[in-house]
DNA sequence: TGTACATCAGTGAACGCGCGTTCACTGATGTAC
DNA sequence: TGTACATCAGTGAACGCGCGTTCACTGATGTAC
């Protein structure tokens, strides 16, 4: 990752490694920790050489942010897989809108820079179905949340009219709970206060969907 | 509030001009845009007097995200003051609590570095009962939103087991919402989306509480 | 197969910038006698 | 009432710091003939 001592001319994957040390130096301080200059010193390469690579210093932070997204999609995944299945269909589908929301907060809890850096930076809606934001299984949080919300459908549990637009309640209510908690107000919260809430909060998305 | 050309040698309001300064710095650019030697520059003082009044800068933006915070009380409280009384208790106090988020939400999108200033700044709940944060009436944020959910239960809305920290379960969804529409993904919302986007939730966490 | 050459990923040095904070100080104010 | 004096809100100059970005450049690579 670090690459300090090079010995050909050319790095070869500067790109890469640039977005790679951008992705922990988030890790401890969100983006603005991103420093352009840190950057090319952890990489072994001189400051302008990244100007072969980003525009820009938010450049960076976009392709560090996508970074970051897809490992919170992977939190999310991971926290679906959690439930064993059930065989009934509802009761699935709202133990994976369950974890969605508990994978959520596990990476806000667990990566706090890099839950800014995923879901902090300028960047519209349309960019957020990018590939480049995906996790390990190729989907952004985003559209894990929708096929959840789409599976909570087929189930029977959410009526289709209220279907449309749900991922922004839902992904409201937990983002809301995972920033006043690293950066707001409830910061002095214990992990049990923590847990706690949220699972309430996931109670009340549930029942208000 | 700027006084580049004093006369006398004190300046008499320095610290109440630095945090005033200070605001209209949060105003644009939230807390990151409040810079110390600015402030002291705008308030017509040479940079270190500020250490006078502030033993850092960390402290001036204490003060000022107090006094966004009590903007912030100020805007619910007016959001409050909109609905009619209907005489029917549960209906009161449900549109209250339509206000209360409303309000917080016309506050995030009216004035979204002072948001910023308000919420994201270190801080913990035990402060964030403290006298200088509350508005007009003297309530903070935190305590209108009480009142109301006390106001539901009340009128038999709300289920007393329902009541304890519900303050955090409906303050994290407009949160979330806020800070996805200022800083988020879904900054590229239209007014209009946003404001539909509001409501839709608002109704969820009516439904879900 | 060998060579000339275009490409472009890197270098080295410098730019302008403004920050937060500390030091030893000055001079207006209000109070005690 | 007048005066000496303590207080402390300001000053002026400097500190160390590191940033993002641009300039003109060098030299390894891969390709065309």
């Amino acid at each position: 990752m670090s690459e300090a001592h090079r010995t050909t001319y050319r790095h070869g994957e500067l790109r890469e490694t640039l977005v790679a040390v951008g992705v922990e130096m988030a890790r401890n301080g969100g983006t603005d920790a991103v420093v352009l200059r840190e950057a090319t010193r952890r990489a072994g390469v001189s400051p302008n050489a990244a100007y072969r690579h980003f525009a820009d210093r938010q450049e960076l932070l976009l392709a560090v942010s996508a970074v970051a997204q897809g490992i919170a999609a992977d939190r999310m995944v991971a926290a679906i897989a959690e439930f064993e299945p059930t065989g009934d269909a509802a009761t699935d589908a709202r133990n994976s809108l369950r974890g969605v929301g508990t994978g959520y907060l596990a990476f806000a809890r667990d990566e706090p820079g890099l839950f800014r850096a995923a879901f902090s930076v300028p960047d519209d809606l349309a960019n957020a179905h990018s590939s480049a934001k995906a996790g390990a299984d190729g989907r952004t949080p985003f559209q894990i949340l929708g096929d959840v919300l789409d599976q909570l459908c087929e189930a029977g549990v959410l009526p289709a009219d209220r279907r449309v637009g749900a991922e922004l309640l839902a992904w409201s209510s937990v983002h809301g709970l995972g920033m006043l908690l690293i950066d707001g107000p409830l910061r002095g919260f214990t992990p049990e206060m923590a847990e706690v809430t949220a699972q309430r909060l996931l109670d009340m998305v549930q029942r208000g969907l």
